[in-house]
Order: C-alpha cells, then sequence, then structure tokens
DNA sequence: CCCCTTTCCAGTATTAATTCCTAATAATAC
DNA sequence: GTATTATTAGGAATTAATACTGGAAAGGGG
C-alpha cells in the first residue's frame, strides 16, 4: 500500500477522473485518451498514461491488468471480478463476493506472502454470442 | 476448442519442447529462446514466439498469460492456478483444486458463454520476503 | 503582487514485447 | 528421388507503455 501523497489537482486530471466516471466500461488508456481529447484536445497520451497511474496508485481509480490484452481502468476502485468478452474485448464487473480467506490460505500453502488476487473470467458476450 | 490441425514436426519444435519439460519454472518467451539456442545456435526468436503458439493451440503446452506482465509457457497442461512473486517476476503452479462450477455460476448470472477462467495471486516470494 | 520552488504538461523519443514479411530451406507426400 | 508446401532465419514493423526535455502553471511566504 503505497501512502497517498499530496499531488495537485489538475484540469487534465479531473477531467481524466470525471470521463472515467461518467462510463461503465473499463476503458483502454488509448479510450481514456480520445475521450479526454474532446474536453482538452491538447492533451498527450503520456499525460493521461501519467495521470492514471498516479489516480491509481492514490486509490482513485482502479488500473486493471487483464491478462494478455492492454490495461483498462475502472472508476470503481473496490476490488471485484472481470469476466472479458473474447471476440469483442469489452469487460463487465461481476457481481460476486470476493473469495473469502483463500489469500492467507494460499499464502500459508505455498509460503509466499500475498498481496493480492485476480480472479477473470472469459466468453462470449451476450451480443457477441448470438451472432454465431 | 481448436481442433489440432496436423503440423510437421520440426528439430525447432521438438527442441522447444524438450526445453521446457526440463524446467519447472514458467519461462518467457525470452528465456525460452536463451535455452533453445544453446542447442540450436540459428534459431530465431520468431520462430520461437511462433512455435510456442502453435504448441499451445495444439495443447501441448500452456501459455500463460499473466496480468501485466510478459507471457510465460508451461509444459503442465492441465489448467491449474499461479502465484507471481512481485519482485523477482518468478511464477510458481498452485496445489489447488480448480474452483468448482464457478464458471456456470458466473455463465448464469452474467449471460456470457463462459469459455475459461484464471486465478492468480501475487505477493513476495520466500526468498524476497526474506530481504525485506 | 512578486519571487522562488515544486510539480506538471505537451511533444517527442525510446524501450520492450510481440508479430509480420520474404526469400531460402527442410519435412512430408508422391 | 522429386515435387509440394509448410517452416525457417533474419530483420523490419507494430503496439503499448515509459522516459526525457524545456516550458508553463500552481502553491506559499513575504
Amino acid at each position: 500500500m503505497k501512502p497517498a501523497r499530496k499531488f495537485r489537482v489538475t484540469k487534465q486530471r479531473e477531467v481524466i477522473l470525471d470521463e472515467l466516471r461518467k462510463v461503465v466500461s473499463h476503458p483502454t488508456a488509448d479510450e481514456v485518451y480520445r475521450m479526454v481529447r474532446k474536453r482538452l484536445p491538447r492533451v498527450s497520451l503520456g499525460t493521461v498514461y501519467r495521470n492514471l497511474e498516479i489516480l491509481s496508485q492514490n486509490g482513485l481509480l482502479l488500473k486493471l491488468e487483464m491478462a494478455g490484452t492492454q490495461r483498462r481502468y475502472d472508476a470503481t476502485t473496490a476490488n471485484h471480478y472481470h469476466v472479458r468478452c473474447t471476440s469483442c474485448g469489452r469487460v463487465v464487473d461481476l457481481r460476486m463476493d470476493p473469495l473469502p480467506g483463500v489469500e492467507r490460505r494460499i499464502g500459508d500453502a505455498c509460503g509466499f506472502t500475498i498481496t493480492g488476487h485476480r480472479l477473470e473470467f472469459e466468453g462470449l458476450c451476450p451480443r457477441c454470442g448470438r451472432r454465431n
């Protein structure tokens, strides 16, 4: 847990966070960039990356490191699980309680000091499934 | 499930698979490349990538798409879970039964046709933990 | 306000991992 | 063997993410 160092509230950061909160999807850095550019046409992609990183370090958003694909970002900060559609790539939140006590059990069994876990499903979303 | 199309048995493929079976670690493509090059000094990295992909499509090895980091490969083909050390990066197999019926339950709940899931833990391995 | 310090930004270059391309080569079928 | 066709080495291209740089904009004390 990195301590939340104090950081400035800049226009760019406000807009990034605000845009992310407006959507239920889990956009990639590039998608956030395109969203933000509508309001701040001169932002650079580097700024978006840097600030998504900073905001996630301060617990204001969640950086999702999905297996295999590029990172996605989520304004819902509590840890939760995801499904990813292998056809269209979209990611959906799951309403499922975090596995209880699983980290401690695994830690005891393998000797690691477990700091987190990730459970993700993949499959076809309803839209994509119907098209086959 | 892609059908196992027939493919040629080349020296490169034999050596790649053989080297992977010799280790219990989960090497990256680059590490496999270095291992293979000791026996076939002229292999190219592209060949290693292509064949790891083909061999995994044919069920001869497992391609691990770990969150955030580069891919790793595993000669143990049955689905199982992993822990990754956030300090040294190594990945270790977990002896833990696959979560029973979880895919069907999730599929029913969210409408996806679930084709797979991945559960991974992260933390400090015993070696790295001691050093802090 | 003004100055000083610090943090941040845009724009660009760079890195790292992986994939793609092509002529030459080697495995399998005939 | 010879023909057929997938596969290879080598390098170029692509993609996602990060690093660097000079300049701009807070914040804070007077």
